[in-house]
RNA sequence: GCGUAGAUGGUGGAGUGGUCUAUCACAACAGACUGUAAAUCUGUCGCCUUCGGGCUUCGUAGGUUCGAAUCCUACUCUACGCA
C-alpha cells in the first residue's frame, strides 16, 4: 500500500486526533510511540521482542548508519528493515539532530529537553567566558554540514541532497528532511537564520527526493517529512510551520531542543499552522507527561531513546513514577517491575533484576528495555483508546496524578 | 623452633620523615539521562559539623624527632622457605 494518512476521530476542544498511517510495510495506529533503533537495532533487544512488546514501527538514524556500516551495505540488504529483520513500518532520521548533539550541544551539557534553570545558568555562563577552545565536531554553512565521525574522528560532509541519497539507500518508509536542530541557547537572530536555512534545505531535500524516485534499496516509494524548527519563539515556529506546510511534504517532523513548557506551547503553535491532513511526528520526545501535551496539541507519532537508555542505566517506568533498580531498597523486592502490568517481564522480580544490574549482566538491559518500551508503547496506545472511548481527560488525570504525585 | 617477607580505610593496592583522611581502582550509597558520542556520566564514600571548620586513623604498645603510615624496639598475626 502507498503512504496515506487517515484521521478517524478528533479530540474535541483540542488539536488531538486518532488516525492511521498506511505505509508499504503496514499500518501505524496513531497516536503511536516509535522505538528508536539508531544503528538498525533497538539496543539489547531482538526484533521479535520489539514486535511482541507492541511496537508498530522502528526509527533508525542516517548519520550512524552512514558511518557504520555505510549505506551501500545496508542497500545491499534491501534496506535497514530487511537487514535487521524488522517487517513493519520504518523511519529514518536525517542526521539533523547530530548537527546539534555533536555541534552546539557538544560538551555543553545541553540536552534535548532542558529545564529553564539549566538554560538560564548556561546563558549566563556563555556571556561570562570566551568559548574559543570548545571542541565542536561540526561546521555548518549554507550548503551543508561538515562533521567529524564519532567513531574515528575523520571528517565527512552532509548536504540535504546527500542525506536524501543516504536515506533512499537505507530504505525507510518514512524519512526526514535534513534540518539544523538549534541549541536552546541560540539567540533569536541565530534561530531566525537557522530556520531560513532549514527551509532552503527542506526545498532541496524535496527536490532531491523527487529526483531520486523510489528507494533503490526497496523499490518502494518513500514518504518524506519536513522538519519544523524555530526554538521557543512563537513567530519563528509559526513561520517555519507555514513555510514547510506550503511545501509538498508527506508529513512533518517537529524538531528542536525544548524546555518542558515548549511541549505544550511550541507544538501547539506549529500544529495550528500545519495542514491538518498530514501526519506530525514529534522528534525525540518523550517522557510520560509529554505524550499527553503532545497529543492534545496535534502530534501523531513520537520517538524517544529514553525508555531504552534509562533501562540500560537501571531505571524502570511504573505507574507510580520512575524507579531506580540500583537502589538498595530493591535488593529484596519480590514484586515485578510494575505489578499491574502483565507482560513478558512480569515473572521476573525486581530483586532478580537488581542482582543482574549489580553483576553487570546483559540480561538486565534486555528485561528493563522490554518493560520500559512496553510501558511507553502501551501508554500511548491507551491514550489512543481513551480518545476513541471518549474517556481521554479522565485517563489523563488519573495517570498523571499517580505518576507525578510528588510534583503535581 | 630458625630464617625471610609483610601487616594501610568495605576490598585490592599506592605511599616509605612534613604538602596524608592518605593517589588509584573496585565495591557501596545516591543522582542524572528526551530525533542514542550513552551497558554512560556525575556526586558521596573515617567521625562530627552552625559547612567556616573540628576530631580521630595506616596490626598492638612504647620510643626517636619540632614533626611518623613512613625511623627504632618489643609484641601479635599472616605468607613463604628451612628444620
Amino acid at each position: 500500500m502507498e503512504f496515506k494518512f487517515e484521521i478517524e476521530k478528533k479530540l474535541v476542544g483540542t488539536l488531538g486526533r486518532v488516525g492511521t498511517i498506511h505505509t508499504p510495510h503496514g499500518d501505524i495506529q496513531t497516536p503511536a510511540f516509535i522505538p528508536v533503533g539508531t544503528k538498525a537495532t533497538v539496543k539489547a533487544l531482538t526484533v521479535e521482542q520489539v514486535k511482541d512488546l507492541g511496537a508498530q514501527a522502528v526509527l533508525a538514524n542516517t548519520y550512524h548508519l552512514y558511518l557504520e556500516p555505510g549505506e551501500g551495505l545496508v542497500q545491499k540488504h534491501g534496506g535497514f528493515a530487511k537487514m535487521m529483520h524488522w517487517q513493519g513500518p520504518t523511519f529514518t532520521d536525517s542526521g539533523g539532530f547530530q548537527v546539534f548533539s555533536l555541534g552546539a550541544a557538544y560538551g555543553e551539557g545541553v540536552s534535548k529537553v532542558a529545564t529553564n534553570e539549566v538554560l538560564a545558568a548556561k546563558i549566563t555562563e556563555q556571556k561570562d567566558e570566551e568559548k574559543s577552545d570548545r571542541k565542536t565536531k561540526v561546521k555548518i554553512d549554507e550548503d551543508g554540514v561538515d562533521f567529524q565521525s564519532v567513531i574515528d574522528g575523520s571528517w565527512h560532509r552532509f548536504t540535504p541532497e546527500r542525506s536524501m541519497q543516504i536515506q533512499h539507500a537505507l530504505g525507510a518508509d518514512i524519512f526526514f528532511a535534513f534540518d539544523e536542530c538549534t541549541s536552546p541557547l541560540a539567540p533569536y537572530e541565530y534561530q531566525k537564520k537557522a530556520i531560513d536555512r532549514t527551509h532552503r534545505w527542506a526545498k532541496r531535500s524535496l527536490d532531491e527526493h523527487t529526483k531520486l524516485g523510489v528507494s533503490q534499496a526497496t523499490g518502494r516509494k518513500q514518504a518524506l517529512y519536513g522538519v519544523v524548527q524555530g526554538g521557543s519563539f512563537e513567530d519563528l515556529r509559526r513561520e517555519s510551520a507555514r513555510t514547510l506546510g506550503a511545501m509538498d511534504f508527506d508529513g512533518y517532523g517537529i524538531g528542536g531542543s525544548f524546555t518542558k513548557d515548549d511541549i505544550g506551547t511550541a507544538v501547539r503553535w506549529v500544529c495550528e499552522e500545519l495542514p491538518e491532513g498530514k501526519p506530525r511526528h514529534l522528534l525525540g520526545i518523550g517522557e510520560p507527561i509529554d505524550f499527553f501535551y503532545g497529543i492534545e496539541n496535534g502530534i501523531d507519532t513520537f520517538d524517544c531513546v529514553s525508555p531504552t537508555r534509562i533501562a540500560r542505566n537501571g531505571a524502570a517506568y511504573t505507574f507510580d513514577g520512575r524507579i531506580n533498580l540500583h537502589n538498595a531498597k530493591y535488593v529484596e523486592d519480590m514484586l515485578p517491575l510494575e505489578p499491574e502490568i502483565l507482560n513478558y517481564t512480569s515473572s521476573y522480580t525486581r530483586s532478580y533484576i537488581a542482582h543482574l544490574l549489580r553483576s553487570n549482566e546483559m540480561l538486565a538491559a534486555t528485561l528493563i528495555s522490554i518493560h520500559n518500551l512496553h510501558f511507553i508503547v502501551s501508554l500511548v496506545a491507551s491514550i489512543r483508546k481513551s480518545m476513541l472511548d471518549g474517556t481521554y481527560f479522565e485517563f489523563k488525570e488519573n495517570f498523571l496524578k499517580r505518576y507525578y504525585k510528588d510534583i503535581v
